[in-house]
Order: structure tokens, then sequence, then C-alpha cells
DNA sequence: CGCGAAATATTGACACTGTCAAGTTCGGAT
DNA sequence: ATCCGAACTTGACAGTGTCAATATTTCGCG
């Protein structure tokens, strides 16, 4: 994909990525059951075998918008860990806000990412997407790591509040996420067991 | 469905609950992907259509298998809390590694559970299923709740917290789930977090 | 400049899926 | 005994992913 925008395709002009972005498109639009090969083909106006050509099948398609997901996933939690870096924990509840808000945002999309089998082989395609991601959850809880610990514990521990929160939400398991706008809930209440992470 | 074991079945002899079954079945073998209506109906030995009088096409039978799923689930956790009930902390410890536990050893069927949108009209026929699991949480976070709060805020901090981890190792987010067998990990680091629950 | 090779896309086919409509079989109530 | 309806079968249809064969365009190399 280096040399994706330095050489210019033949028929079509960059097909790789208007199947990434109908795909996108059509999660949005219609959920996990709407992204669809043959859709995504007829939406950037090729074939329905086109795709092939560009991704081995669904599940590479899949693994594309997955590595794009990811970026758009940074991009949200940079942003809201940005908007309020007063302390290290204020920081560090900002990112967790951030990853709330782009789950609820981009529901199908976040769905993908964290939904299917990260052990195929598919997953080495988008390795440097979601390592970024989780880099950034790393260098906001490095400050609350007791010396001579392994960070991977604090860093699990806030992971997965957030993340379980997030899918929660998500399958409507306490509310209709449909008529739920970000801040409702109790978001902060939950974050509030951040304050003892890394405490004796 | 109510009369389903008093009324005897005409040809087969108590088809749905043959096809929840073969259901489960397919998805310990095959994945979320193996679950299928036809295959469904050809284990049980039955036409690829038969199903449709039993349930309300594959929505409805995957509602049926929550229904049995969150059974199942409920038992995994009564009977990790029964065993180490010492203390109140250590039950409700005990709780969260008896849902890690059933996420483990039945991953596709966990992925069920909470990988479709339980605000479908089909979420109204498991609600008796999947609150009856949450009454088990909410009976270990009881202790931990100071007077006069809402209830919710601890077990949405404990629900969270163990859902997160369980999702994110069975999607391999931390090593190969395949190779892992229960207690390995930072489980019971990640756990440590809880004893900070329901405190200022 | 021109030609061959390779990348790119199309067409057609196949097996499989969920779903529907119509027909068939069987059990039990009247 | 008969009939009605529930349970099941059969057949069909539109989508789906995927593969093989073909056509078309573009690039590299002589």
């Amino acid at each position: 994909m280096t040399q994706q925008s330095s050489k210019k395709p033949h028929h079509h002009g960059n097909l790789r990525q208007a199947l990434v972005e109908a795909g996108i498109a059509l999660l949005n639009e219609g959920g996990a059951d709407a992204l669809t090969l043959r859709k995504c083909a007829a939406r950037a106006g090729v074939s329905h075998a086109a795709p092939a050509h560009h991704f081995d099948g669904l599940v590479g398609l899949k693994a594309a918008i997955a590595q794009e997901g990811f970026d758009r996933f940074s991009r949200y939690m940079c942003a809201a860990a940005d908007a309020a870096p007063q302390t290290p924990r204020d920081r560090l509840k900002g990112i967790c806000r951030g990853y709330l808000r782009f789950a609820l945002e981009n529901a199908a999309l976040f769905h993908l990412l964290f939904g299917f089998d990260a052990n195929t082989k598919l997953e080495k395609d988008l390795e440097t997407g979601d390592a970024a991601a989780y880099l950034i959850l790393r260098d906001a809880c490095a400050p609350f790591v007791p010396v001579g610990t392994d960070p991977v514990v604090i860093e699990t521990q806030v992971w997965s509040l957030i993340h379980g929160y997030a899918t929660l939400v998500l399958n409507g398991r306490f509310w209709d996420p449909h008529s739920h706008t970000l801040g409702e809930g109790p978001v902060e209440a939950v974050l509030a067991l951040l304050d003892h992470v890394g405490r004796a």
C-alpha cells in the first residue's frame, strides 16, 4: 500500500481505497451484515469479482477496513486525551472517553475491530494499526506503573475496564445505545475506579 | 414454547430442543460461521425448512440458543462463586473467574450471547435468561455498595472489568487464547482492582 | 517506438445460505 | 370415522463468497 499513492491504477483509479471506504460506509449505514464484497464492488462501480485482486477475499477486505478503522480509533483517543490533559489521570480518563466516543459513533466499525478472531493470519496486516492504538494507551498508563512492576498489569486493567464498558453499552446491556448521547450513563462513576489504579 | 414439554411433537420428538443443541454443537466445533439453519436441520435429521416452524428464522434460533447459553453461563458463575466463598470479596472474584472460564471454554457461544444487538425484538425472549445472570453479579456486588448510593455503579464497574478482560482475551488481543489455560495471564492482577471497589 | 508480460477487471459458473410458497403427512379432538 | 391443523417436506428464489476463464489496459523492456 505504500506505493498505492504513487502508482496510478489501470482502470478504476485506486480501487483498493475505494473499496475500503465503501465498506466503512456500508457498515455505518446497515451494520455488520451490510458489509458485503459484492455491495462494496457495486458501490465502487466495478464488477463483483474485482475485489479479489486487491484483498484475499472477504477476510482480507475486513482486515484492510480494520487497519483504516484503527487509524481513526487512534485519532479519537488522541483528540480526547489532548482535550483534557491537565493531570496524567485526567489524560488517562480522556483517552477512555475517546475510546467510548469512537465505539458509540462507529458502532459497526468498532465491532469489526474487536469482533473477529485476531489470531488469524489476517492479523499480521494490521499489527501496525492496533499496535499504534495500544501505544497511546500505554503512554497514558505509564505514570501510574509502580517502579519494578510489569506495566502490562495496569494497561490491562484500564483497557479491560473501558473496553468492557464500551462493549456492553454497544450491545444494549444497560440501555438503548441508539438514544444514548456521550456523557450519559455512569461513565464517570465507572472511570472513578481508575483513581485507584497503580496503588497498593 | 411453554407447552413444548407437555405436547408431544408429531414427527421428530422435540425438534426445537434438538435444533438448539445442534446449534451449540456447531458453534463449539466450527465457530460462529458454522452456525447455520440448514446445518442444524441436517444434524437433527429434518429438512432444511423445518426450523421455520419453531423459530422466527435464524435470528429466532440464535435467541433460543442464547437463552440456553445464559443458563449455562449462570451455572458457571454460581459454581465458581461457591468454590471460594470465604469472604464477600473472594466470592465476587470467584464469579469473575467463572465468567472468564465460561468465555474461554465456550468462546463461540459467549460471542453469541454478547455479540448481537440486544435491542432487537429477539431480546424479549431471553430477558429472563440474562436477567438471572445479572442477578448473580448483583448479589455478589451488594456487600460493597455504600449506603445511599446507586448499586448500578459498582455492578457496572465489576461487569465492565471482567467482560472487557474476557472479550479481549478471546479476541487474542493479549496472546493466543487457544494456548491459554485458565489462570494464566494477569487475571489475578487485574482482579486486584476490585479490592478498591466501593471505596472512596 | 513497439511488443510482450503482467496487472486489472469482467463474465460466468458453482455451492451454499436464508426465506418463502405450496404440498404432504400425521396426530388428536370432535 | 372424519376432519382440522400442526409438523414437516419439497421446490424455488435471490444473495452471498469464491473460483476459472477471458478480455482489456498499462507498464517495462528491448
